[in-house]
DNA sequence: CGAATTTGACCCGCGC
DNA sequence: GCGCGGGTCAAATTCG
């Protein structure tokens, strides 16, 4: 159980801000490929008039464009599916997630509300310490960053002694860690590494307490563009795969060799807002995806969270506003996490919603 | 042969 | 101060 909860907490951790817009594309991109859909969360109940209202042109970048303007008290009030979705790579044996099975209880043991709440972020990272909102915590290096000082100071002698120790990073002292936003997003997968469009490598492994399965590390392998992305399997489902994106890529989205997913970033534009979607046979499949894109069970779950609470709302999706989407997410939505990264300020929400609507 | 992955060790922050 | 857990590094290995 506590497991369960860390690891939603640990979701909710995540920022979701303005300032990685491209990664949260990138994420965007990767859920929907998976079939897993980020915004399977999004559409009423089962209903699925999805198509419709995502068969337009709206790229993920716009929906997820990460705007200031959202500031909608409720982002899942707002929220409504995406237009479409990219192509599935193949790749990506993205098995149907077609009912979201987060588990209930994680759900339910999360709080509630979820109207940004910034406060209640008490349960994030640590859950041991209340006040601590886990938002900063989590976050907390985030919030470190700015005291280069002692760090500076005790950089070099610790780079000595790192070295000495072994010669790893000298660098990192320096730097104090600095925490890019991150995005968060839960996606059904038989694939633990979604193929969102970037070009990762793999830099790591961890094995996650609690958990039977590792967390892996990959970074994006375009020079100069420091964003990172951690994948990690449920062990509450299995099926689902927790990703998190952590940085913003400064490099236009590279061009998928699968061609999979025609996603046209172009950097000028604020990082890839334009998103070229998919062919109109893809819509058809989605139709039949749909049980597992839009489909009222929530397959998927994005997890947002902002570092700040002013970031709060400066770093909604455009498409969370959009009054295309006006219908209220649904209980099977995923939910959108976001907020002083509570998960459980948002899936409560979620909940909440499933609860109305239902 | 270069790129990517694996993997053990180390760093770092945090709670006790 | 110590231990724990998350995160990162980088040498070794594997893959294309």
């Amino acid at each position: 159980m506590e497991k369960k909860k860390e690891n939603l907490i640990s979701m909710a951790n995540l920022r979701f801000s303005d300032e990685n817009p491209s990664a949260v594309a990138a994420a965007a991109a990767a859920a929907t490929s998976f079939g897993g859909s980020i915004f399977d969360m999004a559409t009423g109940a089962g209903a699925c008039d999805g198509d419709t209202k995502w068969g337009s042109s709206l790229g993920f970048m716009d929906l997820l464009g990460i705007h200031q303007d959202f500031i909608a008290p409720s982002l899942f009030d707002s929220f409504q599916p995406p237009p479409i979705l990219p192509p599935p790579p193949p790749s990506t044996s993205s098995e149907p997630l077609l009912h979201q099975q987060l588990d209930t209880k994680q759900l339910q043991a999360l709080p509630s509300p979820a109207s940004i709440v910034p406060e209640s972020s008490e349960v994030l990272n640590n859950p041991a310490t209340p006040n601590s909102s886990s938002f900063s915590s989590s976050s907390n290096e985030a919030a470190n960053d700015h005291e280069p000082t002692k760090a500076e100071d005790d950089e070099e002698e610790e780079q000595d002694q790192d070295k000495t120790k072994k010669q790893l990073k000298p660098k990192k002292k320096n730097q104090k860690r600095q925490r890019e936003p991150r995005f968060a997003f839960m996606t059904k997968s038989e694939v633990d590494h979604l193929d969102d469009g970037y070009r990762w490598r793999k830099y790591g492994q961890k094995a996650v307490k609690n958990s039977p399965f590792p967390r892996s590390y990959y970074r994006c392998t375009s020079a100069g563009c420091g964003v990172k992305k951690r994948v990690e399997r449920s062990s509450d489902d299995p099926s689902i795969v927790v990703t998190t994106y952590e940085g913003q890529h400064k490099h236009p989205y590279p061009i998928t060799p699968r061609g999979s997913i025609g996603i046209n970033m172009d950097p000028s534009s604020s990082f890839g807002r334009s998103f070229v979607v998919p062919q109109p046979q893809y819509l058809h499949q989605q139709q039949q995806l749909q049980p597992y894109i839009y489909n009222s069970s929530p397959s998927l779950n994005i997890t947002s969270i902002t570092s700040s609470g002013s970031s709060f709302n400066a770093s909604i999706p455009d498409f969370l506003q959009d009054r295309r989407f006006n219908t209220p997410p649904t209980s099977s939505s995923a939910s959108l996490l976001r907020d002083h990264g509570l998960l459980q300020d948002i899936v409560p929400t979620q909940m909440r919603k499933e609860a109305k609507e239902q």
